[in-house]
DNA sequence: GTTCTAGAAC
DNA sequence: GTTCTAGAAC
């Protein structure tokens, strides 16, 4: 079946090729709407969905609040329940595995795995998995506290609101795992959920809300206090489990479980014990996690106090090889994606209403079924696929469907016709073999260089198993179950058994990209990738840029706002089956009009969209008319008039070195435009500029590199608050060596979320149609934040101090970046 | 954005 | 003595 849609660079070309290929693919028409595609049986389907609903995930992260989730049912309890057509959830087949990972948290996580501290090492109960180089170092930096420090005699029980946990009336003292006091429900079979995410992710947190807020038992298992209270060994912790899920009662496993291999042996031992095994992963940025870590006192492995710090961010750097993110190809049946603690408080709702009908006396089932049908749509073409009704995958499927609504609620906005997510239907493979049109060399590449996957599917019919049914944009990923494989050839065991070989290697994934301390949103799975490889070219088809809005207060402008053209209508419609050419015209008429429409924006006489606050008032704001803030604007319009190199130059963009440079290598791409005064003239129809202006930026790092052998990796980005007048890219490398930076600000611009990366700016502005700005506090905040290192997060009392430990530090050598 | 200055803090 | 901060001026 032949299409053809937009040009050779639109993305939805590129979603066309890939379902010519065999695939299928998420397209996401900036506000609108989205648009799913499929093509299982070569039958290619096209649903335009309603632009999901909801305020963009909170900001709780970006203002690094601490740990504590609210009590279930506060935060919008009543609307994570899946309202009837609200969650346009598109299932189709039953396990759209991620192909693509995350970045992201950007940048908080990436790199390897290495070593840990020896605080980490004990105190997170990891010890088995570190290699005994990476414990040695860890603990020769002297960052975590010494083996005296682990005497912590309470487990995972204390500070549980006053509450000290003991066995509970269904045999919860398996173990020393610590239970709620709540039976084990007759029929009801217990899960393993597996929870993964830095220290200071807030996963103990999670245990005891959940332990708190279920009707069911749980027993939650933490290696630090395994052994008497103490930090025990892994064996232990499975051992614990393994009489726990024996005696019926659900199970948490808490450990760091950053690393692939270490998960597997959870995922083992759920397979002999007949359980499914789930995952909640608590993608919390690092530098929120490393505050809690800093913040906390009662940590039993001691993980705790300010000179832990550095543990976070080191692990956040390796996590990436370790086999970061969790993925469902491993054998969980579902992978809840966290990024921030509304995610997590929604998450723990989710799970807290597992078995909840069966503990009432309802049918689980029954539940299950009546979930997924209020979050599914029709399924006209679709196939059922295989219910595993009466299994946990089948209890747990209200409990997912909760997480796939909050999802699609949280996740109104996606990259504006972007390809946000792809996955092999079950039959693709088969139909593809069968007509030559298998999937070509590439593809797979070129998913991987892409944004998340996120759980794509088509249609959830009534009658599929609900847990199978992926949502629209979740962030919560299924598999099969890792003790009950689906049968051999079924649609199912089919994308499970893609989905196992699609996650890309740590260095495909975009966790290169620019790290951010940006602790915004999350809303797509994963962290989002960053989009495209950096040294992807402007035209490569949907630039990958991660769904993952930033979760910025103030734009909820768009929320509610389907329109745009979209047939659909209000995000309460069902999702339009069929569609076909219709929607694919409707995708194209006019995406980013629909996008701009719905951020707000308004056509200025000049053709550019002007930001909500007024120019002249951005300009106030800013201080850009300014006499002295007029040099880069001048440059960009007499680029030979600069006292500065021109490094390059064309219709578009001027590049030039920073006058004063913070760093070896640090220039400036300045948008030549006059009307883009700075970052709040940007709309979503400036990303084809801020493509151009990341090539153009990456050409000269590249040049860069062979001129000054060692040079550190570069980050592009804005300031948040531009001193200079004319929109500029700053191309600067991570050594900051300069005579330069001489203050606390010139620091922190660069090192704090006051340097907002261009991927970040990117996401926000192909999913909001603008920026957000920060507020004046929030700049304060930025500018004034004590001095840490960029890399291994410790504390410097001082600009000297800094830039002579800058030189020394290790983790300044293996900093992420281009 | 910068430099310069003065005073405070370490 | 060094460093930081704030304000003024550019």
């Amino acid at each position: 079946m032949a299409l053809r849609v937009g040009n050779k660079s639109s993305p939805s070309c590129a979603a066309l090729t890939v379902l010519q290929q065999g695939e299928s693919a998420v397209l996401h028409n900036g506000d609108a709407f989205s648009l799913i595609c499929t093509r299982p049986d070569l039958a290619i389907q096209v649903h335009i969905l309603p632009a999901a609903q909801g305020p963009p995930a909170d900001a709780a992260t970006r203002e690094g609040t601490a740990a504590g989730y609210m009590p279930a049912g506060r935060e919008g309890g009543a609307a994570v329940a899946a309202p009837p057509g609200s969650a346009p959830s598109t299932s189709h087949n039953s396990s759209p595995e991620r192909v693509v990972a995350p970045t992201t948290q950007p940048s908080q996580q990436s790199s390897r795995h290495t070593e840990a501290s020896g605080s980490y090492v004990t105190g997170d109960g990891d010890l088995d998995g570190l290699s005994d180089e990476g414990a040695d170092s860890g603990r020769s930096g002297g960052a975590g506290p010494g083996p005296g420090s682990l005497a912590s005699p309470v487990s995972t029980g204390k500070g549980q609101r006053g509450k000290r946990r003991g066995p509970g009336a269904g045999g919860k003292d398996t173990a020393r795992g610590v239970g709620n006091n709540k039976p084990p429900v007759q029929g009801l079979p217990p899960v393993l959920l597996l929870f993964a995410g830095l220290p200071g992710s807030g996963k103990s947190t999670f245990s005891r809300s959940l332990q708190d807020a279920s009707t069911v038992s749980w027993v939650h298992v933490n290696q630090d206090a395994i052994n008497k209270g103490k930090p025990g060994k892994r064996e232990q912790c499975v051992a614990a489990l393994r009489a726990a899920l024996a005696e019926g009662s659900c199970c948490i496993i808490d450990r760091c479980h950053l690393d692939a291999s270490q998960r597997a042996t959870f995922l083992e031992l759920a397979a002999e014990c007949h359980v499914a095994a789930h995952c909640v992963a608590l993608a919390i940025p690092a530098q929120a996690c490393a505050g809690r870590v800093a913040a906390r006192t009662d940590h039993p492995g001691g993980v705790q106090g300010d000179n832990n710090r550095a543990v976070v961010f080191r692990m956040a750097k390796q996590q990436d090889s370790k086999g970061w993110p969790p993925t469902a190809a491993e054998g969980f049946t579902s992978v809840m994606d966290c990024f921030t603690d509304s995610d997590a408080n929604a998450a723990v709702r989710a799970w807290a209403a597992y078995g909840a009908a069966a503990a009432a006396g309802g049918s689980g089932a029954a539940a299950a079924l009546t979930t997924a049908t209020a979050v599914g749509g029709s399924s006209e073409g679709a196939k059922p696929v295989g219910a595993a009704q009466g299994t946990a995958e089948a209890q747990a499927a209200p409990t997912l469907a909760m997480w796939q609504a909050y999802v699609a609620k949280r996740k109104p906005l996606a990259a504006a016709t972007a390809i946000t997510a792809f996955f092999k239907p079950a039959a693709a493979k088969a139909a593809a073999g069968a007509t030559g049109t298998g999937a070509v060399p590439g593809v797979k590449a070129m998913a991987a260089g892409k944004a998340p996957a996120a759980s794509a599917a088509t249609e959830a019919g009534p009658q599929q198993a609900p847990a199978a049914g992926g949502s629209q944009v979740g962030a919560a990923r299924s598999a099969p179950m890792a003790g009950a494989k689906a049968e051999p050839g079924s649609a199912v065991t089919g994308a499970r058994q893609r989905g196992a070989e699609s996650p890309p290697a740590a260095e495909q994934r975009p966790a290169k990209r620019p790290a951010t301390a940006q602790p915004s949103v999350g809303v797509a799975p994963h962290g989002g990738g960053t989009g495209a490889p950096a040294g992807k070219g402007a035209g490569s088809p949907g630039s990958g840029h991660a769904a993952k809005p930033n979760a910025v207060p103030g734009s909820q402008q768009s929320q509610g706002n389907s329109g745009g053209g979209s047939a659909s209508g209000t995000g309460a419609a069902s999702p339009s089956p069929g569609g076909g050419a219709n929607a694919f015209a409707v995708l194209m008429k006019g995406s980013r009009q629909a996008a701009a429409a719905a951020a707000g924006a308004k056509p200025s006489p000049t053709g550019v969209a002007r930001a909500t606050l007024g120019g002249a008032d951005v300009d106030k704001r800013f201080k850009l008319d300014s006499p002295w803030a007029q040099a880069l604007r001048k440059a960009a319009q007499d680029p030979e008039g600069s006292q500065q190199q021109v490094l390059h130059k064309d219709e578009e963009v001027v590049m030039i070195m920073d006058a004063f440079p913070k760093a070896r290598s640090h220039a400036l791409v300045i948008a030549r435009d006059p009307a883009l005064r700075s970052i709040a003239d940007l709309r979503a129809e400036h990303l084809p500029l801020l493509e151009h202006m990341r090539q153009v930026a990456l050409d000269w790092i590249a040049k860069r590199k062979e001129q000054v052998p060692g040079t550190a990796a570069f980050k592009l980005g804005f300031h948040a608050v531009p001193s200079m007048c004319q929109l500029h890219l700053h191309v600067i490398s991570q050594d900051f060596d300069s005579p330069a930076l001489k203050n606390k600000k010139h620091w922190n611009t660069f090192t704090t979320e006051f340097f907002r990366p261009l991927d970040l700016v990117l996401r926000e502005l192909e999913g909001h149609g603008k920026l957000t700005l920060i507020s004046e506090a929030e700049e304060k905040r930025f500018e004034g934040q004590e001095l840490r290192c960029h890399a291994c997060g410790l504390a410097q009392k001082s600009i000297p101090a800094l830039k002579s430990h800058i030189v020394a530090c290790d983790a300044v050598k293996c900093l992420p970046g281009l």
